[in-house]
DNA sequence: TCGAATCGTTCGAAGTGTGAATGGTTACTG
DNA sequence: CAGTAACCATTCACACTTCGAACGATTCGA
């Protein structure tokens, strides 16, 4: 008989981060279908309010993802008025994306609705456990290159 | 004008835990292909670790996952030698699942694997850091409805 | 004993993302 | 100042994952 296991897998950090990362979203990604949004656009937007309009080519390379991922959610992001395409005047292989007011209202629709979901899962958390929370995600996040804003 | 943004969609917990639980299980995946698993054979191999021999459709109301995709996961686990799959005796409809020896000796690789990836990942955390941050996600993980060991 | 419910399986379909090929644009090089 | 190479966006075909409906086998209830 071997020994009991030491520390199960359940345990590990990158499990539960996994595990709970994708029910998280799968909330998350409910909740958004009624702004007709899905996270990748999230991302998208989120990229283009912090920081200067990069073409889709930079785009792609920040969010991880192939060019031809970002024209499809540039594509609706365009269609529901949240972002402005224009040729780059100086460059006219460019397309550069901007996000229009409308397009800052979605954002920050999906803001609110970020936090509210926050409030639901943290509830049974402290107030100093939340933050603790937060802010080790945040650090953890930045170091693998992720949007953060601290 | 509107006010400057109060608290950025980045700081929300939702989207940190949605995004860093993405790229975290993305470097979980690529490491477990050396041993021939994906995350939901994990998944599958873990539920049946803790606790009675369940059926397969069990198994995919635990998962949250369509009975037909326990079919194909279960159908690799058994070519690889992971479980055995037996008809229950007192219930012939029922298929009856088990780790193997080899299936246990699988999943301590899994979880070494794991957690090997932990200390990478929280390498820039102090001992009471990490140990919150695991406490916390065990936490809300539970409250999902997620495997746990506390 | 007969019909309804249950379990596992197969199969077709939807959704998501990638990579190769294409057309238009710019930059380099002799 | 050609002409070629590199670059950007886009389209398209494809792979992968997952689901839901249909089906056969088995069990349960009346």
């Amino acid at each position: 008989m071997n020994d009991v296991n030491p520390l199960p897998l359940t345990t590990s950090v990158v499990f539960r981060l996994g595990t709970l990362g994708s029910v998280v979203t799968a909330r998350f990604t409910t909740a958004l279908a009624e702004l007709e949004l899905k996270p990748k656009h999230v991302g998208l937007m989120v990229a283009l309010d912090s920081g200067a309009p990069p073409s889709q080519l930079e785009l792609a390379r920040i969010m991880a993802v192939a060019p031809s991922l970002v024209v499809s959610l540039a594509d609706h992001l365009e269609r529901i008025g949240a972002v402005d395409r224009v040729r780059d005047p100086a460059d006219r292989r460019r397309q550069v994306l901007a996000l229009t007011d409308t397009g800052r209202e979605l954002l920050a629709d999906c803001t609110a609705l970020a936090h509210r979901l926050d409030e639901e899962l943290t509830a049974s958390l402290t107030g100093p456990e939340r933050e603790a929370l937060r802010r080790t995600l945040g650090l953890l996040g930045a170091e693998a290159g992720l949007p953060t804003s601290d």
